[in-house]
RNA sequence: GGCCAGUUGGUGAAGUGGCUUAACACACUGCCCUUUCACGGCAGCAUUCACGGAUUCGAAUUCCGUACUGGUCACCA
């Protein structure tokens, strides 16, 4: 086909696309941002809910964006279909709205290079594909699914490469006359892009994270325009970022392969190359085998399910912050006192390989985040989640507000804070003898020992109690009292002569702890004591009485 | 099968030719502290970096080969 011929080809393929595409050129112009800003997307297609591993790339993109003053902006790829679910655009923002990662631009609050959904933007693909065909760079292919696939039987036969080039690519070279007769027949065709690489050639690119890789140069004749006329991701991929000004493209690494592909678009279309930075997937370890986190077979793959089992979001964002960067878990120790952006993040200490989804590694995290927070921060955290999925126990804690923050708020001050909790579910059972009426219904069926404590001992003890004095006064009482009734005022004094005692002050204290609080472990005794007062004490020693000793 | 990448303790990893008889963190084990449980402290947990060869005075680090793992080869993204 010479020229005249291919303009002509050009108005049949897409008579409704006016624009030229320095029309769009001009729409979308450079930003102005400073020379190491980053210009950043997340492209989701709606498929309902975020995956973890693509928030964690949402996460690098904001990340990134927001370190360099540059802009991060979200663009749904909703070029096919049959994918897309519905509300399942309302799904990604709620999950990022979620984990504060807010996009600068999107479909939601707008920005200069809308639409941000790909699907309104369809003129826009096609207007290069139209320039595409004007230079003999892309054509009409008419080829069946049963063709294609009986090509595809034959390479496998034959152990060539798979695919439409060469001179499979047999509508490449279709004359005018040829393809007006096939479109006047409402025979179908796609737009295939007219390969001008040759495999013998290699290509070489630098990624962000991965380093430097060279592949053979691209020359298949892939589709760009799809039947309907929609564009494939790798079309849209290209002229969005172009036209977006993206500068570095953060993406899974099941893309690296296309990076051929993608190199020649870009080549073709005349645009110059944003940066890539190809993420290693989140994995998971099954039956020994190391797989990708699954949607549908891991539920901690699901962002929901975080906040259903109450894992606090910033605690998760903190462990994406640690396999985002691996320096930033030591510096995040020794900088208790700043958040994740004091922190700088950098391409090069970001992993090559897969990462190991560790959910104990979560849990230990979550705790620190716990330990961190005040009592009362515990609590109206606590409240949140309740309100969300326990119904009973949110009454039950705003009944018991003031009582319920004295008893978070133990062993909360001073360098050693306790960690207790890696999430807002574990309130509940750790601090069942916080509240009355779950202490009693539980009635120490949770009790974990085998002993069977003294309850004469501790009613005795009782009557010597006295709550307002400081904690080493009372100790020294519960000394005294250990002594006078044949006990060791010490552990190790116990160990010395185990037979002249019945035992030392710490098992008083335990058979005191377990009536009270029905657990073996509990934050320190005193201070629970204090804010139940005395006549909670009685009750519940009485209690004990009755239902272990009988 | 082709192409691309990866392979350092149970886990995440640091490491870019000598400072490494391999950091740090999680998990685990033991000891200490302690009224208990935690917290915290100390110690233990890879004599060796998938394997084989090469380069070098010197290699986890460079090169080649092998094995294994993962990704990808759609009118899906």
């Amino acid at each position: 086909m010479n020229k005249e011929e291919r303009l002509e080809l050009a108005e049949i393929l897409f008579p409704n696309i006016e624009h030229s595409r320095e029309y769009y050129e001009e729409a979308y112009p450079k930003r102005n941002l400073s020379d190491n800003a980053m210009v950043t997307r997340f492209g989701p297609s709606p498929t309902g809910f975020v995956h973890m591993g693509s928030l964690f790339g949402s996460f690098c993109d904001y990340i990134f964006a927001k370190q360099t003053n540059g802009v991060f902006y979200l663009r749904i790829e909703d070029t096919d279909q049959k994918r897309s679910v519905e509300n399942g655009i309302d799904g990604i923002f709620n999950d990022l709205d979620a984990f504060q990662i807010t996009p600068d631009e999107s479909a939601r609050v707008g920005g200069e290079y809308d639409p941000y959904i790909q699907s309104e933007r369809t003129e826009i693909y096609q207007t290069y594909v139209k320039d595409l065909i004007c230079k003999g760079l892309a054509y009409p292919c008419f080829m069946t699914e049963e063709e294609i696939a009986q090509i595809r039987e034959e390479q496998e036969i034959n152990k060539t490469k798979l695919g439409i080039y060469g001179h499979y690519a047999v509508d490449r070279d279709l004359s005018l006359e040829e393809v007006k007769e096939k479109i006047n027949n409402k025979e179908e065709y796609v737009i295939r892009l007219k390969s001008p690489g040759n495999s013998n050639n290699q290509i070489e690119l630098v990624d962000c994270i991965k380093g430097k890789m060279k592949f053979p140069e691209n020359d298949m004749d892939v589709v760009l325009l799809k039947k309907d006329g929609t564009p494939t991701y790798h079309l849209a991929h290209v002229v969005d970022d172009h036209l977006m000004h993206t500068t570095h493209v953060i993406r899974g690494d099941e893309w690296v392969s296309s990076i051929p592909l993608h190199v020649q678009l870009f080549e073709v279309l005349g645009f110059d190359m944003p940066e890539y930075a190809h993420t290693a997937p989140i994995t998971k370890k099954e039956n020994g085998n190391i797989r990708k986190l699954s949607k549908r077979k891991d539920p901690e793959a699901k962002v929901s399910y975080y906040d259903e089992v109450g894992i606090p979001i910033d605690a998760v964002k903190l462990y994406l912050a640690t396999i985002l960067n691996s320096n930033f878990e030591e510096w995040y120790l020794n900088n208790q006192d700043k958040s994740i952006d004091d922190f700088t993040f950098t391409f090069d200490k970001m992993a090559v390989g897969g990462t190991l989804f560790d959910l104990d590694k979560l849990n230990n995290i979550s705790k620190t985040y716990f330990s961190r927070k005040s009592g009362r921060e515990v609590y109206e955290e606590t409240l949140n989640y309740a309100e969300k999925f326990d119904k009973d126990y949110y009454e039950l804690l705003k009944e018991n507000k003031e009582d319920m923050i004295q008893f978070l708020s133990i062993e909360k001050d001073g360098a050693r804070p306790r960690k207790d909790i890696s999430k807002y579910s574990d309130v509940k059972d750790e601090f069942s003898y916080a509240i009355d009426s779950i202490f009693k219904s539980e009635s120490y069926s949770k009790y974990d020992g085998d002993k069977t404590y003294d309850v004469e001992l501790i009613l005795d003890y009782l009557e010597t109690l006295d709550l307002t004095v400081s904690n080493e006064e009372w100790f020294n009482g519960v000394k005294e009292f250990a002594i006078s009734h044949g006990y060791a005022a010490s552990p190790k004094e116990y160990k010395k002569n185990p037979d002249e005692f019945k035992g030392h002050v710490g098992d008083i204290c335990e058979a005191l702890r377990v009536m009270i609080t029905g657990r073996t472990k509990s934050p320190d005794l005193f201070s629970i004591m204090k804010v139940l007062g005395k006549d909670k004490i009685r009750e519940r020693v009485e209690l004990y009485k009755n239902i272990v000793v009988k």
